[in-house]
DNA sequence: CTGAAAGCGCTAACAG
DNA sequence: CTGTTAGCGCTTTCAG
């Protein structure tokens, strides 16, 4: 910057006038800039500037979502940039893993960068240690995963009331003996759409102890193993609830491997792509992921603008999509 | 820091010693600092440090890929991010859109933030403006479609070759009435795949003019109108080359329509999700889009590292797996 | 309308 | 082993 305002003839603060646009600059003098910092291909430093401007705001975000090679990560962080590029705004991305340790090294990271914002969704059953970095002014704004020990703003998915909704569904059509299938128990998503699908069960007065609930499927690859236990044991369950997009994809390899894909029942928690193309469709619960990301970050934005209410739970609602595999009737023969 | 060195009764530049474990402080005084700094929850501001230090890098890292809520950039985000993560490094990830205007903000806005190292799908045909970044030290790696105008690594994968191989398999199948069904003429890729078709078409002497080369296609929804109209019209091919995720479930959504996903023949390149799942198989040449990530993270890595060999081209291989569609042998009837 | 001086939070270089 | 001084590239403040 020194170099352009020596090559234009002016004070490095003219310079730094023309760059941001400030009033109270010449014409003649604008141009005679311009033409400099394009001469010497300059473009502002926008850490160093940031280190001295008074808002102290980096015009960057933190993002930490499941994993960006998941598409409903993928789709909330679109969601996200989406909204924040339109501001200048640039986003730092970054995989959880759903490990506790990535977490800490991730938010610490970014911390460090002095993000404006933190959209993340959360493994860690306590956020208390944000406390002091939210007094900081950092805004906090979490997604897809309710933290605890935080106030903050809040955009999650109907969870209990989709996945009771789904379990419904399912009783409509006439099964009894469903089955569920759940991601880790740690995670308060899994927890929500568990005790939704309770819930329905309940109150249609079956009683729960038949039911199998099988936890703790984190991939894929879990999933179809404990499907195949599941539909190779006695008293088969006539239908399945999968409580997230990989349990739903380990079920259906499960399903087909057993040829059972068109006997046996099954809802999915979360959209799978492709899901309308499979034979029988996949019945899902669709969440609405880039709405979740870009809800998040117009929270963020607002409060980064200086609105100041009280931090609020935002529920973005889900939907059941018939697709055919959750039509399925229930069969006599177990 | 100045707060922190009060507390702990020190100079300032001890605790600067002491967060970035600097040698010469006793374990004592050390002791101090962190206590204090634990107390004032204190993050070092990296930013401001950057400023000062003479390697003058912001350990952060800047990524420009098709859309992260395509799977194709997810896994090739994730690739980066692996490398990336394991050396304290910060990626900004941001979304092209294969559109020009876009690409030239995203860049400046990164350059503005001084990342160490650009990673980038590019759609301009030239480069040569990064060149003066580039000569001031900015790393610049380009995955996927290969630039112009600059010297710098390049990873990719083998478009033309792949192509080729696809479609020797259609013809290997008996096909003689194949068409290409392609994305804007205008990115690299989609040239290296359209000149791969035809050349191997050359090689078994199939006249090119009788084959319909449907280009442009840049959505689903393009993919699928323009193969409803493909096979509606008379002389209908008999086998199709899709070149790109996006179009070959279009084209999976059009032959579903038509009920003719079992009568004609069908290769993808780029792998799509579940396509092993959809009946039949879609056969696809599947790219390794993780590993170029990774790769092209590596190449920058090794360069901010010092090293400085000569810009090269790494091709990444992709393979071709059957699983039904490409195998659909060609029908009298047209 | 323009520029000189001070200082953001930190690290480099050197002196104790 | 520890502290002092200067200064990174920019914006702020205030005086021309």
């Amino acid at each position: 910057m020194r170099d352009v305002a020596a090559l234009a003839g002016v004070g490095i603060k003219t310079v730094s006038r023309v760059i941001n646009n400030e009033p109270n600059v010449t014409a003649a003098t604008i141009a005679k800039v311009r033409a400099a910092a394009e001469r010497l291909d300059f473009h502002p430093d926008l850490n160093a500037g940031n280190l001295r401007r008074s808002d102290r705001k980096t015009r960057t975000l933190g993002l930490v979502v499941g994993s960006v090679a998941n598409p409903f990560s993928g789709a909330i962080h679109r969601g996200v940039e989406d909204t924040a590029v339109a501001r200048g705004i640039a986003v730092f991305a970054s995989s959880l893993d759903d490990d506790v340790t990535r977490e800490e090294r991730i938010v610490t990271e970014m911390l460090r960068r002095r993000v404006d914002a933190l959209i993340l969704t959360t493994v860690r059953k306590n956020q208390s240690s944000l406390v002091p970095e939210q007094a900081r002014g950092t805004v906090l704004v979490f997604v897809d995963r309710e933290p605890a020990g935080i106030e903050a703003d809040i955009v999650v998915t109907n969870n209990a009331e989709a996945a009771g909704e789904a379990t419904a569904h399912l009783i409509a059509g006439g099964h009894r003996k469903l089955a569920y299938l759940g991601d880790r128990r740690e995670l308060w998503t899994a927890q929500e759409r568990r005790r939704g699908f309770l819930e329905q069960l309940g109150t249609v007065g079956i009683p729960t102890r038949d039911i199998p609930i099988i936890e703790e499927l984190h991939s894929e690859d879990a999933a179809y193993d404990a499907t195949l236990a599941l539909l190779r044991g006695r008293d088969r369950p006539t239908a399945i609830f999968a409580s997230q997009n990989l349990v739903t994809i380990g079920v259906i390899r499960a399903l087909r491997e057993l040829e059972l894909q068109r006997t046996v029942a099954l809802v999915g928690f979360d959209d799978i792509p492709l899901g309308d193309m499979l034979e029988p469709g996949v019945t899902v619960v669709a969440q609405n992921p880039y709405e979740m990301g870009r809800r998040a970050a117009e929270l963020a934005f607002a409060r980064l603008d200086g609105a100041a209410p009280e931090a609020a739970r935002h529920v973005i609602p889900s939907r059941l999509i018939m697709r055919g595999s959750g039509e399925i009737p229930p069969t006599a023969a177990s």
